[in-house]
DNA sequence: CTGCAATGTAACTGATAAAGTTACATTGAG
DNA sequence: CTCAATGTAACTTTATCAGTTACATTGCAG
């Protein structure tokens, strides 16, 4: 649907570093540019949205860089979500549909409820899982491609 | 998420059609584009897809049009997603995650699982809920409006 | 208080996608 | 055969994504 990478990204941010901090205190956004194989902006532009919604902490001067908020068993792929993704799932018209039609007239209210039913059950489903479930399965696909 | 309106001009266009069909026989791309306020090449672009998915008819020649194939509390809003979007709902990264790295060897796979996951919970709720009822709210809060 | 390694942002650049527009071949009942 | 509408292709405009360069800012180490 959307070519948008971000939410994806993100996910492998925090996955990473809940992996790292068993071997590093701090991450720099060069290192975890290196994983995702992309460019550092990118990352921190990300890991911006990230800690404005308090999931990771930042430190800046000598020996920079950044941990996670709180344990990866605490947020959720909601959490993530929702620091990154602030517009609604699905796209209203663009142009205002006709006010003669009835049709026209009412759509745009009734699918703003019918969107935030859908939107719901995304973001329920999305609250079942944490950053340690997606970690766990991580490494498991990953030893078991390196066979 | 998307800045893409496709999926809410095919609701408004079958819930235009299930109204329409009480007044005419074949509506035309021209009539429907005039309700959702845009161009009729568009609207038969979408109209294309909705006809692939076997949820209208077209006829050609004289008299040519479109109606609903079936009726409108046969139609859930599933299936006009099922019709519109192929892509799936979260991309993953455009350019391979750095294969060295246990995270990035393993985070795809990891991601598509969860995805299928939160993606299914979506699909669940729009199939909750047909064109019948966008009509019936589309109406109620169109009357509502002119008041 | 200076050096410096990293962050925080802005500005610019393709690349790609959405939707508007024009144009025209195709369809098939009358 | 005629004609009104479909079916598509091609082009344009605009917007968004993400890569890139550049540079001011931060704040600990020395």
């Amino acid at each position: 649907m959307s070519a948008n990478t971000r939410f994806t990204v993100a996910l492998h941010i925090v996955t990473w570093m809940a992996q790292a901090s068993q071997q590093f205190d701090l991450m720099t956004s060069e290192q975890i540019a290196r994983s995702v194989n992309t460019n550092p902006v990118f990352i921190r532009r990300i890991l911006g949205l990230l800690h404005k919604a308090k999931l990771v902490n930042v430190q800046h001067g000598t020996n920079a860089g950044w941990t996670l908020a709180r344990p990866a068993a605490q947020i959720s792929l909601l959490d993530v979500y929702q620091a990154i993704e602030q517009e609604p799932l699905f796209e209203l018209h663009h142009t205002l549909p006709n006010q003669v039609c009835p049709i026209g007239r009412g759509i745009q209210s009734a699918l703003t409820h019918f969107y935030r039913d859908a939107e719901m059950a995304l973001k329920q489903q999305l609250a079942r899982s944490t950053v340690a479930d997606v970690l766990e399965e991580t490494l498991a696909a990953s030893s078991q491609r390196m066979e």
